[in-house]
DNA sequence: CTCATAAATTTGCACTTGCAAATAAAATTA
DNA sequence: TAATTTTATTTGCAAGTGCAAATTTATGAG
């Protein structure tokens, strides 16, 4: 096994790549990428349980509650009791989480056209759709592809 | 912007799923992520100053030193001077750590075997090539993501 | 040779993280 | 309804992390 071949390798290296890079975009924010994390995904799928949000995100749920007091104190997001189960505690966007998050995610998108530019459309097309067969292949019990916001 | 087709999220989601399905092995061999990650890049490209096996891992140097000597703690690798830079350290595996190194590698190998078991080696190649085209598509970019986020 | 500057690594410090235990709120049982 | 068990979240604690400063070694100028 070659270090430059080994899937795992190309895929981390790349995965933190891309963390440094959006990394000065949201520093001007004054967030992190935990946190952007937590945007995009309640910006995305609306207000979350806790758990829900580490469903979402591959946050450990402990290291979430203190990211979301974090968050909070930011004004990012709310706590809220008194959804369907009152045992949880619903976490929503404030106006100014969700205006952060807008003023994000353009700059996310230029990135990865930045990122792609020298590819083809055909190439990202066959990227994005072998990336997604191997994260497949290494579900394959339960497949709930769309649903997850790793990284 | 789609989540599903969003590299970062494609590309995140998938390395956390890596390392999630190796961390069994490692953790019967006493080590963690990071340690592997090491042991790996000092096996394939052999004996390494701090810096080179931070670039090699994309571990930050300051966390690399410290890790390292956990590492030197459990006789997985040796710290030495003396190579063409007196100033560097050069790490080194020791015995064991070679052989932890070689106790794991076929189970890497079988996990990444296993998550392209649907792939022709065409595919493999293509996707190989197409993900270090995307690294060598942000490495070195000094991006400007300008004030429009300031404040 | 000695002083100043540069480069590689380590260390101080403040903060984040994950596990496990504690707490909070429901659901279940009697 | 009260006691018990289950589920959701938070918190105590020990350990890991990254930035910036300190340390170690090399290189260059006078």
């Amino acid at each position: 096994m070659e270090l430059g071949t080994y899937l795992p390798y190309l895929v981390n290296r790349l995965g933190q790549r891309f963390v440094a890079d959006i990394t000065p975009a949201l520093s001007e924010a004054g967030i992190d990428v935990q946190m952007w994390r937590v945007l995009i995904a309640l910006y995305q799928r609306g207000d979350q349980p806790v758990g829900g949000l580490a469903d979402l995100t591959s946050i450990n749920v402990s290291t979430l509650s203190r990211l979301i007091g974090r968050m909070a104190g930011k004004k990012l997001v709310e706590r809220g009791r008194g959804g369907d189960d009152a045992r949880s505690v619903i976490i929503r966007l404030t106006g100014a989480g969700r205006a952060v998050t807008e003023n994000i995610l353009p700059v996310a998108g230029a990135l990865e056209a930045e990122a792609t530019a020298a590819f083809s459309e055909a190439e990202l097309a066959t990227l994005r759709q072998l990336l997604a067969k191997l994260y497949s292949g290494l579900t394959g019990k339960t497949q709930d592809t769309g649903s997850r916001l790793a990284g």
